[in-house]
DNA sequence: CTCGTTGCAAAGGATTTGCACAAGT
DNA sequence: ACTTGTGCAAATCCTTTGCAACGAG
C-alpha cells in the first residue's frame, strides 16, 4: 500500500469550523473506519476494547456527538439497515447495503448497482438518490435454501 | 378491472392458523390500509380518533402484535424510512418508496425501478430483493433547489 | 485564557414482555 | 370450556440533553 487517501482530512476540517481535534474525535473516526457496519453501540464497545483496563474510552453520549459531527464533516456515512440501530461506515467509497432479513448478513455492493434506477427517478421526478444510505432488504442464498428445505 | 383481490382474507388466513378474528386486528389493518405511510403510533392515534369519546381503541401493544401478525400474514409490509419510525402499509400491490431526506416526503414508486438491479444482484450473489421493503433515500427536486438558492 | 468538548446522570421516546382477565370458536 | 388475544404496567433499548469540569488552540 503506497500512496494513502486521507492523512488527516478530519483536522483540517475541524479547524476549517473553529472545531477541535480531540482524542475522542480521532478514536471514533478510526472505529468507524475499522468496522465495516458499526452501531453506535458496537463502536462504543471497540473504542472500550481499546482502551482496555485502565484506560477510559470515551461516553456514549460523546460517540453519539461525534458521529453526528463526522457526518456532518462527510467523513462518514450511516443507513438504516432495519430496525433498531442504524449502522456507519467511513465516506471513503460509497458502497449500498444488502441485507438478509433471516441472517442479518451484510453484504456490500458496488453503487453503480443502481445507477439506471437513480437515473431513472431523477428524470422522472427529479429525484436524487443519495446512494450511500441505501439499503436493500431481501433473503440471501444460504437463506432461501434453507428456507426451501425446511417444511412445517 | 372486475374481479376484486381481498374480500376477506384476514379471516381466511386467520381461521388457517387456527388464530382468531378480533375487531382490534379488523380495526388495525382498516387502519394500515386507509392511512398509506403510516407508523405504529400513527395507526395508534388514528384508532383513537375512530374510537371516539367513549369508544375504546386497541392499545399501543395490540397495534404492534397486530401489526406483526398481519406482516406475517402477508397482508402489509413495512419499511424503515429512517430513524426511529418503520411504516406500514397495506401489501396490497408492491411498491417501493423514495424519501427526501429534507423534508421527509414520501413518494410511491413503481417496483420495476429496480428489475434490473434485482436481476443482477440475484445473478451476482443469488440475492433476492424483497421490493415491498425497499427504500431509497435522497433529495427531492424541491428541496434540491431551495438548497442551491440558499447561500450561507 | 476562552470557548468548544467531554463525562455523568437523568430524561425521553419507541417497543416489548409478563400476567390476569376478557373474548372468539 | 378451551385457548388465544387484550390491556395494563413494568422493563428494555436507543438516543438525547443539562451541566460542571476539562482541555485544545
Amino acid at each position: 500500500m503506497g500512496t494513502e487517501h486521507s492523512p488527516a482530512p478530519l483536522a483540517e476540517r475541524l479547524r476549517a469550523r473553529g472545531l477541535r481535534l480531540t482524542a475522542q474525535r480521532k478514536q471514533v473516526l478510526a472505529a468507524v473506519t475499522s468496522l465495516e457496519h458499526a452501531t453506535p453501540d458496537a463502536i462504543g464497545a471497540r473504542l472500550r476494547e481499546e482502551a482496555g483496563a485502565g484506560g477510559a474510552a470515551p461516553d456514549a453520549s460523546t460517540v453519539y456527538r461525534n458521529l453526528e459531527l463526522l457526518e456532518q464533516l462527510g467523513l462518514v456515512w450511516h443507513t438504516h439497515l432495519g430496525k433498531g440501530a442504524p449502522v456507519y461506515h467511513a465516506a471513503e467509497h460509497p458502497h449500498l447495503h444488502v441485507v438478509c432479513q433471516s441472517c442479518g448478513e451484510i453484504s456490500s455492493v458496488a453503487p453503480d448497482l443502481l445507477d439506471s434506477a437513480a437515473e431513472r427517478l431523477t428524470a422522472d421526478l427529479g429525484f436524487t438518490v443519495d446512494v450511500g444510505h441505501v439499503a436493500l432488504s431481501g433473503t440471501c442464498r444460504a437463506c432461501r435454501e434453507r428456507a426451501g428445505s425446511e417444511h412445517s
